[in-house]
DNA sequence: CTTGTCATGTAAAAGGTTACATGATTAG
DNA sequence: CTAATCATGTAACCTTTTACATGACAAG
């Protein structure tokens, strides 16, 4: 239902964009924002344009298309920001995983961590180096949305290395069955972190 | 293509459960693992019935079912866990929409971070209370199991109180624009957090 | 005695994936 | 000259949502 938001997000910073460059951004890993296959995006496009949310800005005879947010489209992202509520339902399969870790055996158990680990430091290093980008690239083009997008990637760095500290320790979880969660966890909770206000 | 196992997850604890149990768990906001819709569960668990990856423990005269996990979907978490890897691709309406936050006024986006805020602090407590209720009921049935769902609330908790303190700065990214990003969030962001090992 | 929660399903519509198909351009 | 990447789309299939339908039971 929200694939349309994404699109409109995406255009709405001003710059032009063509479907391959929106498939890349809703197939990529680092930015767990919106996932979309190609397919999906090129019709959705379609769909849009002939909808008025988009409008072409130039079409090449490849058929290469470049696309631009119209009114209409960014009226449609004020409506959906403000009049409708947040969906905050999820499906996070490596969660998922996480949560039936406990059937495997040791071994396997640490492969598997090991594994999600190995993506995670993967991960935040490309999302450090896209954060250092944006300082410079923001400075040219529209601040405010640049200055928005720099803040989502510094959550998201905050909570890839909370995931990160967090898998360090959830091997001792299986093994030292005699050592309580809370104590393995304890440096990452030491109780209400500034919750207050 | 993942509810099968989220079903299997949550039945390989070993605790019969019915369909609205199952419901329950995946419409919970608080855990953010896997949302389904009531009926896409009931039809899904007749599916693994047929399957054979559950079976049928009671069922009462008004159609009141409770299943339980059989050795063949035993056999199928082992191999979703160990032998397909993780898809790390997600849907976040509620990120997606701080991503497009500039586009409205300083006044609508404090208002919608306040909203996400008593959305998160609420769910920080859940989050809390149901650890708590893990602890003491995670003694008697197997405590394998009960440990890897405390560990992952532990980092669910982690995470919110990381998102509660990014939302207590993020009206300033747009108040405060002759600041840096980096400097409103420099408290969060000190550095390579033992990203080493 | 009626509202809310527990409990189960079916059917149509919308959303999303996979497989297929095609061709230009760039880099090694 | 060949592989990777850029670039666009269609069709069949599968997954998920929405709307509808039904009824027991408990609490106020």
């Amino acid at each position: 239902v929200a694939l349309k938001h994404a699109i409109l997000s995406a255009l709405s910073r001003g710059v032009p964009l063509n479907g391959y460059a929106l498939v890349t951004v809703f197939s990529n890993e680092t930015e767990r924002l919106w996932h979309a296959s190609a397919s999906q995006v090129y019709s959705e496009l379609i769909k849009m344009e002939k909808a008025g949310l988009i409008e072409i800005a130039s079409r090449n005879e490849l058929g290469h298309t470049t696309y631009v947010i119209t009114e209409v489209g960014r009226r449609e992202i004020e409506h959906w920001l403000t009049l409708t509520d947040p969906d905050h339902s999820i499906r996070d399969d490596s969660m998922l995983r996480f949560m039936a870790l406990w059937v495997v055996d040791d071994t396997t158990a640490r492969h598997l961590i090991q594994a999600e680990q190995s993506f995670q430091r993967k991960r935040l290093l490309r999302l450090r180096e896209v954060l250092d980008e944006f300082r410079t690239k923001g400075e040219q083009q529209d601040a405010r949305a640049w200055r928005d997008r720099q803040a989502v990637y510094v959550l998201w760095i905050v909570q890839a290395e909370a995931m990160i500290a967090w898998l360090e320790r959830l091997p001792d979880v299986f093994e030292h069955p005699e050592r309580s969660v809370a104590e393995i966890f304890a440096n990452s909770l030491r109780e209400p972190v500034a919750a207050g206000r």
